[in-house]
DNA sequence: TTAAATTAGTAAAAGGTTTTAGCAATAGAG
DNA sequence: CTCTATTGCTAAAACCTTTTACTAATTTAA
């Protein structure tokens, strides 16, 4: 049974203390004899005393809670990163509390807006452009903020992501590696800067590897297609551009409808055409024959953007602005960029 | 940029008013003439003012979050859950604090605790063998709380989820009628109801088919294992009943790594084994031949169990405690559980 | 014209905690 | 034996809001 509303001022009455004496016993504070101290807990603990947040919240200003803002909690990339962030936030007392903006910008202000009043004492974001003075406002009000997943060109504020750039460029790497010559580009059209890492890892690549670099073999999928449209459209790409051996997929969710979209066409991967992905996922491993990918340290990332959190929610917290994390990801190659000669042998 | 803090006082001081009068006007309460109001609301807006959660919530004793308590916030099901859920709540000015169990009794038991204490106003659970006095004390203590995905056999406790004995059934009714014989069934060594519910469909169809219920075709995969671990013991129980003709696997968890076994080991789905997995996953629908799955409504799942939330929490509270949603699951049939005879006639 | 009712606003308490400043009693220094 | 430190504890303020009970002024009823 949770006892209804047991304070520190019962625990005051039941030991004939002062509340302040008890406050200080739970908190380990002030100096109190070892009796007194014993008895308080021992009756804190058999009423079944637990402090009021609120209360505690109003006094100290602090809530011990973070606030999570992702684009989408559904989908394997940022759900895998709320599990470590929520896991490592625990062990030090922190609960999560998250919000998503489905990639709106009204939705991002209005977000950042509550949780920055009194609610939250840390923000975890996925930035997108147009947020920018938001969280900067934030960082003026020195609130501990960590960007994940992206970030803002010329502000010296925190965050830790994938190295999308050395991603994208081994990727297409290895595609040109494998004897592919006309490699397509599928991303979204949303104006985001992992996109655009992206995009230029793959340029750099193509000149690297003495391609050219055709703005007809890249395709911007509208953002807010519906599923089935998206799916046509890539199809629709595909076979105008009988000249592209092989496409690369900037995120998980435009490589899974990919992936559909070559299957609905019959061709046949790495024969056809080659793929590779951006972010791992189980479908690439298991659809045959295995879909190269540039996988994503999730763990890393998430462990690292919330250690940095909470070393500058610290008592002697360190200035941190200026750390800006890169991660190199990892190419995990499969069936679908085989060596073209071989494939072509086989035959 | 965010006023560091401006309170319902400041606007008093501004507008030469009381703050009780800043309150009135900010709720709507009192009796305050327009001009006054019109002044207030002004101020307020000009600087920007936000109601102090914490004092609010000291005062009212209502937070305006609402505790999410699942297994784990990673993977498709209870994320997609997350999304629907944060949704709803938004829009009536609730937020989410999740907390994951990964299923471990005494990680769920101090979660519940932690949040019993003054920090949310709703729970919604999924609750496991092990958690019902701690679920029982919320209740008896007047806290609105709504299962999902389970419930407590004997207990009348508001919970929806899936009918997971009719999903079950109407699975393996489908491998029946499609002429298997001799039906596996895989599932996780966890004492879930959801998952003896599923047995109990298995069963029943079974029955109902004329087949024989053998219990050395049951195989229950210990919880804590590791993945690689995972997917040999499921090998070694295929390998090990060559008599065995289709299989049915209780989750997506296990219905991936299924496949992944089937797949190490060579066989063709469904020429040598049929399939079929409960809750459905992009994974099933894109592998060739694509496996029939229990699709779990999720939209309406995480929907129903808001709505029941918030219904309970509204002013003119009803009792739902009676309340059982069991939502009807849709069986997707892909190739995977394609006529045995067609099957046979074409090799 | 007087009593009762309504209107417009406010003072003060309460909610549970932390923390500052201070009091009394004891211990130590000279 | 006095003076200062130290120890052990507490009163009261503060955090910000909501809400009850109340006052003063005006209107309505009789």
């Amino acid at each position: 049974m949770i006892n209804k509303k047991v304070s520190i001022k019962d625990i005051a009455k039941l030991t004939n203390t002062s509340i302040t004496t008890v406050s200080f016993v739970l908190n380990g504070k002030g100096r109190i004899s070892k009796e007194i101290t014993k008895k308080i807990l021992d009756v804190a603990a058999k009423i079944g005393y637990e402090p009021n947040r609120m209360a505690v919240g109003l006094r100290t200003g602090v809530s011990k809670v973070i606030g999570l803002v992702v684009e989408t909690i559904g989908g394997p990339f940022f759900g895998a990163m709320a599990k470590v962030i929520e896991e490592e936030a625990e062990k030090v007392g922190y609960r999560i509390i998250y919000c998503s903006t489905n990639n709106n910008i009204q939705k991002g202000k209005d977000v950042i807006r509550m949780l920055s009043h009194q609610l939250v004492d840390g923000y975890i974001i996925t930035p997108m452009k147009g947020l920018e003075k938001d969280i900067q406002s934030l960082i003026a009000d020195e609130r501990p903020v960590v960007l994940i997943d992206g970030y803002f060109q010329g502000l010296d504020i925190p965050h830790v992501l994938v190295d999308n750039y050395g991603g994208a460029y081994s990727a297409v790497d290895c595609l040109i590696k494998a004897g592919y010559k006309k490699i397509g580009f599928i991303t979204a059209d949303l104006d985001l800067i992992q996109l655009h890492d992206r995009m230029m890892g793959y340029k750099g690549a193509l000149k690297a590897g003495g391609l050219k670099d055709d703005k007809k073999m890249i395709f911007k999928l509208p953002f807010d297609i519906d599923k089935n449209e998206a799916i046509n459209s890539i199809k629709n790409f595909i076979t105008q551009h009988k000249q592209m051996d092989a496409v690369f997929f900037t995120t998980n969710y435009l490589g899974t409808m990919g992936l559909q979209s070559i299957k609905e066409l019959g061709l046949n991967i790495p024969g056809d055409i080659g793929m590779v992905s951006f972010d791992d996922n189980e479908i690439f491993s298991l659809y045959p024959p295995g879909i190269t990918t540039v996988q994503q340290p999730t763990y890393e990332i998430a462990k690292s953007a919330i250690d940095l959190l909470l070393s500058q929610m610290s008592v002697d917290k360190h200035d941190i602005s200026k750390i800006k994390l890169q991660i190199p990801s990892k190419l995990i190659e499969r069936g679908s960029t085989v060596d073209k000669e071989s494939v072509l042998i086989k035959k």
